[in-house]
RNA sequence: GCCUCAUUAGCUCAGUUGGUUAGAGCGGCGGACUGUUAAUCCGUAGGUCCAAGGUUCAAGUCCUUGAUGAGGCGCCA
């Protein structure tokens, strides 16, 4: 007989037909009432068992966590908590679970101790519905990117150019590291190394995005990203997965467009096929809050928040126009801002981002236009600012309680201007030939931008620390798993 | 990398001014009950108080160093 998954069976009506169902115990009450769940979603069917017909021993095995299979009628459910439930007719233990040795237990355990079981954890109900939820983004994301023309772009993971200058990365090498190779100068010998060079996982696939926008017009990549920095935030990883379309003919508004537009979209997906889960994580939240005072508890609800976001437009601005806001703020007044706003020029600090997002407007805020001096050197230099407040046409988008989510730019196009700000930053030209000749051959405006993928999972799940969005998460002195 | 806080039973936590034999809830185990919904009721076992030094008549409690975890900051996505 075939087995049905419990999301199939949930959604019919009970019609007494006989059916198989595989899953794992979350709970068995009473010697009677087996909440089982396979997965297939965040909610559990009831399994009756006719405990004074089944053998005590069979009986004694169904324990929490077990795997088991069920096959029987399905009709409607005589107690109140659920509309259907199956009536035993065979039961069949797959995999015992030992309760004085299995880590997890039928009760509130913290995200800490589920962390040091990140290979069990995916059995809890919050992360059950956070990894559902992951890959729902995930294909809501391909879908919209699909759905607007857009090439799904393939950008090396490793990667021999270290001119990016996005992070601290890390080696790839086949060198043995107790007796490398050495140059005359005494210099570990990267020629003999397996790509004749050094290598390293890639920071970004941008500069290659860029390459191919240039023909392809419309591209996106969707992979692995590794910084070697030593972050130790709720916010940074190792290993994260980024989101970098590339759009040729584009520029910022239109990349503006492009982003909001996305993360509607994705935001809507998710409340639209993710609501048992959604609701699971709301719940969660709610609890969570009754254990803070008052005035820190928020205003919305995760559904509440997440309609928010899909419905409102996100607030424009410069840099400029931010520094003003936030010179004038009662915070940089009263001196509450760690480092206070004082020159134009300085980059914004988190706090500062958070009041703007959090206080200032109470909803998603793009910022544009920020010194040149503070931005990457690909980013291009708007026209006619004074001399020494030089601009570029970057963005980022802040979320609350997230902070930046994307960041992007109109691309420096002209070839003239970008090398002479290479040279100015110390990126080596020569090595980066291949970028310089999508500026030498066919240049054309064009946009882009890179979204944290987990920064998203964060903000939709409601979920706090980043570490808890990600299945195995590599950050400094961990790679567990 | 910097700052702050934490580490006591399987889990979540109490533990007063340094003072006798370190407690609770949940979970586990044994039993009762049998239409339960975090089931309920009765009983029961379970401890290298993170580690190493130190102060003291006496340290879970104070000090030093280290490890691990959490939160904040910086770097950013």
């Amino acid at each position: 007989m075939q087995r049905t998954k419990i999301a199939d069976l949930l959604r019919t009506e009970p019609t007494g037909t006989t059916v198989l169902v595989k899953g794992w115990v979350r709970a068995f009450r009473n010697n009677q009432f087996i909440a089982l769940n396979d997965g297939s979603t965040a909610n559990n069917l009831q399994v009756v068992v006719d405990f004074e017909q089944t053998n005590p021993e069979l009986i004694q095995r169904i324990k929490f966590g077990a795997a088991i299979g069920a096959r029987g009628e399905l009709v409607e459910s005589q107690g109140k908590g659920q509309r259907i439930e199956l009536k035993v007719e065979h039961l069949e233990i797959y995999g015992d679970c030992n309760p004085e040795e299995y880590p997890l237990q039928p009760k509130k355990q913290t995200l800490e101790f589920l962390r040091e079981q990140a290979h069990l954890r995916f059995r809890t109900n919050t992360f059950g519905a956070v990894f559902r939820i992951r890959h729902a983004l995930a294909f809501a994301i391909h879908r919209f990117f699909n759905e607007q023309g857009f090439v799904y772009l393939h950008t090396p993971i490793i990667t021999a150019s270290d001119a990016e200058g996005a992070g601290e990365m890390f080696r790839v090498t086949t060198l043995d590291p107790a007796n490398p190779p050495k140059t005359e100068g005494g210099a570990v010998d990267f020629s003999q190394d397996f790509f004749g060079k050094a290598a390293n996982l890639t920071v970004s696939g941008q500069l290659e995005a860029e390459l191919g926008a240039m023909a392809l017009g419309s591209v996106y990549t969707f992979g692995p990203t590794f910084r070697a920095e030593n972050s130790n935030t709720t916010r940074h990883l190792a290993e994260f997965w980024m989101i970098e379309p590339e759009v040729a003919f584009a520029d910022l508004n239109d990349n503006m467009d492009l982003a909001e537009n996305m993360l509607r979209y994705v935001i809507s997906y998710a409340l639209e096929h993710c609501m048992d889960d959604l609701k699971i994580l709301e719940e969660r939240l709610i609890e969570e809050e009754k254990s803070k005072p008052q005035d820190q508890r928020s205003e919305m609800t995760l559904t509440e928040k997440l309609r928010f976001v899909t419905e409102s437009h996100f607030e424009r601005l410069t840099y400029t126009e931010a520094i003003d806001i936030l010179r004038n703020s009662n915070p940089n007044k009263k001196g509450k801002f760690q480092y206070p706003i004082e020159a134009w020029g300085a980059d914004l600090q988190s706090e500062h981002e958070r009041y703007l997002v959090e206080k200032h407007f109470k909803k998603p805020v793009i910022l544009t236009d920020y010194p040149a001096a503070i931005k990457a050197f690909y980013m291009r230099l708007n026209d006619g600012t004074e001399p020494g407040k030089e601009t570029v046409r970057a963005m980022d988008i802040l979320f609350p309680g997230i902070g930046e989510i994307v960041g992007g730019s109109q691309r420096e196009e002209r070839y003239d201007v970008l090398v002479s700000k290479m040279e100015a930053m110390h990126i080596p030209t020569e090595e980066m030939y291949w970028y310089l000749d999508t500026r030498r051959f066919g240049s054309c405006p064009h946009a882009g931008f890179g979204l944290g993928f987990e920064r998203l999972i964060l903000f939709v799940t409601g979920m706090t620390n980043i570490r808890d969005v990600i299945a195995f998460p590599r950050y400094p002195g961990s790679a567990e798993f």
